[in-house]
DNA sequence: CTGAAAGCGCTAACAC
DNA sequence: GTGTTAGCGCTTTCAG
């Protein structure tokens, strides 16, 4: 309980138990603390005879900058953060993946905060974040309290929303209107000469807007809506399967679906082939994402590609101008292109 | 270029243009910083009066903590951080998933860093991470270089490391033996009277420790490796496609095979549909990782389950007994207990 | 229960 | 090029 908290712990080459600082360097080195803090943040301005005594004695000791202190006293953290609903969709991961790697690039860590689905407690998580003082912001999606959105705003940092492109934007803004997805999906199958549609959805707000941008479209049409499914967020391969025997009544004749995600879409193919109905004959499939399942599936499935990775690094250009020093510009709202993929299932 | 940063940005309530912290707080509510302080962190040790006026002032203050500044003067970051190679991998996901859960619920906040496959420049890694003073790190395996392991030993704050359970410790430890899971495996498929053998692996550490273990155990009882494929890490489900027209020629005979990751399992078990080759009768096939994937195919795929969220969970418990103060104890080093689930493809 | 003083480890700003 | 001084915004510690 009450022994050292590790005893396979090595005293540090300095001999002090308490982690080495910048002093500790400085005096090693036979120079002045904030000389060490040049060879590290600005070397340039330090004679390369300095540099390698420092660099020697940084080495030696084993420092670590403390860059809690620093950015005390800089005021920048060099620090972002990044809040997606999950990472479990392949979209998101890789949003993330690019977001990450370009602004580790320019210097910028990226911590990650992984928010769910149920817009709990928006104020607290912020609080939490911000506390930290980032110097810039992504965020996915809109769906944030008054007082939320409004500890956005008081921050003052550069902040860009990612995913959705229907909202006010607090600043920045890099994604695609969803009810122009679910409206381009509807056109592509009604010019495939489809009449009955149904639609499985999850229920999160940018999902349920494709859905209602699918059925107004093919309503406006004159197709008729056999069925219209919501599930719980996330989406699941299980729910396309069952999604699928819902549908099964009204598979009399033939009949498009619209799914949420592509796994949706996927369990609903495989629970067609289970169930005897043809894909695309008797039933149409349109999935969204463009999962690596859809693509390398049998039968390979149709589904709404997204520029993932494109709109991670677009995200961190975003930023990075703001971050240095760049005002409000015309095309601080950019559409990512999405695309339909037509394959088998359509 | 030279304009505002944001010129939608609102003065603060306090008029002032920087953001408001604990002394305009403490001015506004007629008392010291300090109490102002207890108030956020030791509520119980402040009249309810005081306290009601404070959290007034702090809500109409719109003030936000600066929790570099407390750390810096607590040596308290409250914020742990994770290291994983993917979050594409499921098992992954809700490894982090979990884990995040568990310390938020205690307190702390985690920060996530993605490090990807090739070992790159772990020290870097590190060092930006310890930087930050986090109170507690989780890695993910252990492919770190000696400096890497070095930096992280005289951090000297608990280190627990997940996945695996086979090199030397730095700290705390929770996972399984690869090469155990692949002899296991083996061993299975032994016993349902296999006789010829293929492995599909991604070529990163971990895997090729169960295709080891796989390969020897299949070796010792006489039986026949006809294939031991390596593709670049991450697995992918078109690895798998690949892998079994790489098989074909080998399949004239009976065949069991073993795939490092239930991706390239489900490739895999499309193919063989699109070859003809009929699974399990003349292919058996197993996966690892348990993936909704596996479970939701038809047909469902055999495969090795381990449990992310428990230990995410375990990792979290050990990290938050370190940070309760306990001492090491006899059980730092946990196995996770992993499971072959039989399904259809064996 | 509340306050005052001192300082966490670093860097901005200004000397030299 | 390099050093000195004075904080960054908070909490620890000790006094009341």
């Amino acid at each position: 309980m009450s022994e050292p908290v590790r005893d396979l712990s090595i005293r540090s080459a300095s001999g002090k138990n308490t982690p080495v600082k910048i002093t500790d360097v400085a005096a090693a080195a036979g120079v002045a603390p904030m000389t060490v803090s040049r060879v590290i943040n600005t070397p340039d301005r330090v004679s390369p005879e300095t540099t390698a005594r420092v660099r020697e004695a940084i080495d030696r000791l084993g420092y670590v900058p403390n860059l809690i202190a620093g950015g005390l006293s800089s005021r920048k953290s060099r620090m972002v953060a990044a809040i997606v609903p999950t990472i479990a969709h392949p979209m998101f991961a890789s949003v993330v993946q690019s977001f990450s790697d370009s602004m580790r690039h320019a210097g910028y860590q990226v911590t990650l905060s992984i928010c769910g689905y149920e817009d709990a407690d928006d104020e607290a998580l912020f609080r939490g974040l911000l506390g930290r003082r980032p110097d810039a912001l992504l965020i996915t999606g809109s769906g944030y309290s008054p007082a939320a959105w409004q500890m956005l705003i008081e921050a003052r940092i550069p902040v860009v929303e990612i995913w959705d492109m229907s909202s006010r934007p607090i600043d920045m803004m890099i994604g695609f209107d969803h009810a122009r997805v679910g409206a381009e999906v509807a056109a592509f199958l009604l010019g495939k000469g489809h009449d009955r549609f149904a639609v499985l959805t999850a229920r999160d707000a940018r999902a349920l807007t494709r859905a209602r941008g699918f059925v107004e479209t093919v309503t406006k049409a004159g197709g008729t809506v056999v069925l219209d499914q919501q599930i719980p967020a996330p989406s699941t391969i299980a729910a396309g399967r069952e999604g699928l025997r819902a549908l099964l009544p009204s598979l009399d004749r033939r009949c498009a679906l619209f799914c949420s995600s592509d796994l949706m879409a996927f369990g609903a193919v495989v629970e067609a082939r289970v169930q005897g109905v043809r894909v695309p004959e008797h039933l149409a499939v349109c999935g969204f994402g463009n999962f690596e399942l859809s693509a390398m599936n049998e039968p390979p499935i149709t589904t709404v590609n997204l520029e993932g990775a494109s709109t991670g690094r677009s995200a961190a250009a975003f930023l990075l101008r703001r971050l240095a020093g760049e005002g409000p510009r015309e095309d601080d709202r950019m559409q990512v292109p999405f695309r339909i993929i037509e394959r088998a299932t359509t």
